[in-house]
DNA sequence: CTTAAAATACGAAATCATTCGTAGATTAAT
DNA sequence: ATTAATCTACGAATGATTTCGTATTTTAAG
């Protein structure tokens, strides 16, 4: 049942999404599986919170046969985006460029991530910048 | 009364914390006056929140006179670290690298914050520096 | 001194997120 | 065909956060 417009997932929501984007599509047994690898949870606790993701839209569930099956409704990186433009609103009111400098200055990166970095970069140079 | 070691703040108490950041040690008129600036909040909302606040030790007030005054108990700077820290956790997987590509990708910086970054992956990479 | 204004303290409602127990239905096994 | 296992549905307890109302205290005004 799709009420609303998708919301933003709340944190156990999302820790459900990861799985579903890893694993594909799963059924509540196997997600709650790929729960218990990293802690203590009931299955209807798993359960629950698909359906609940499913009424909000963030799911969708193929129930035609007695087993569900769930898939994530939005791709990772989408999702990835929106929490992120919420998060910087909220802790850093906005500054990217403060969040960029935090994260190189305290973190590592992998190679092939510096160089996709470096490539955004050169694109921002102020030679060939339109403002 | 500062119980236990100081836990991050929720988005409520962040909400204030970047206005006492801002304008530094404020009583709870002026923290209340700024906070209807952006949108309407009961005096006792934010007096609540500060008393909270001052009880997990995110802020320490001076009460030895009548009206009370608030101040941030830590920099803006180690807050957003520890924040995005647990951000990059929950949203990311630790993917310092993504999320930086995914804010360069969609969101301004200045100029001084491009040269700093600039800096940072020079650092980061001898052979790339340029001479 | 009495009253009004303004501040703090605190209880508690409202909302949301998380968790689980129980009930009922369906399938599989003996 | 009973029984056991497994699944979905759903109510409800719990805990955290946010919000505000009321009571009380303190200061300032008349």
């Amino acid at each position: 049942m799709h009420t609303s417009a998708h919301p933003l997932p709340t944190d156990g929501e999302l820790e459900i999404l990861q799985i579903l984007w890893e694993k594909g599509p799963s059924t509540v047994r196997e997600v709650n599986d790929e729960m218990n690898r990293i802690r203590a949870v009931g299955y209807t606790t798993t359960l629950k919170l698909l359906q609940i993701m499913d009424s909000k839209g963030l799911v969708s569930r193929d129930s035609s046969q007695k087993i569900h099956v769930y898939v994530a409704a939005f791709p990772q990186e989408q999702t990835r985006k929106a929490l992120l433009d919420r998060f910087l609103e909220t802790a850093f009111q906005g500054a990217a460029g403060e969040m960029v400098l935090q994260l190189l200055g305290g973190h590592q990166t992998t190679q092939d991530e510096l160089s996709r970095i470096r490539e955004l970069l050169a694109d921002r140079d102020p030679q060939n910048r339109e403002s």
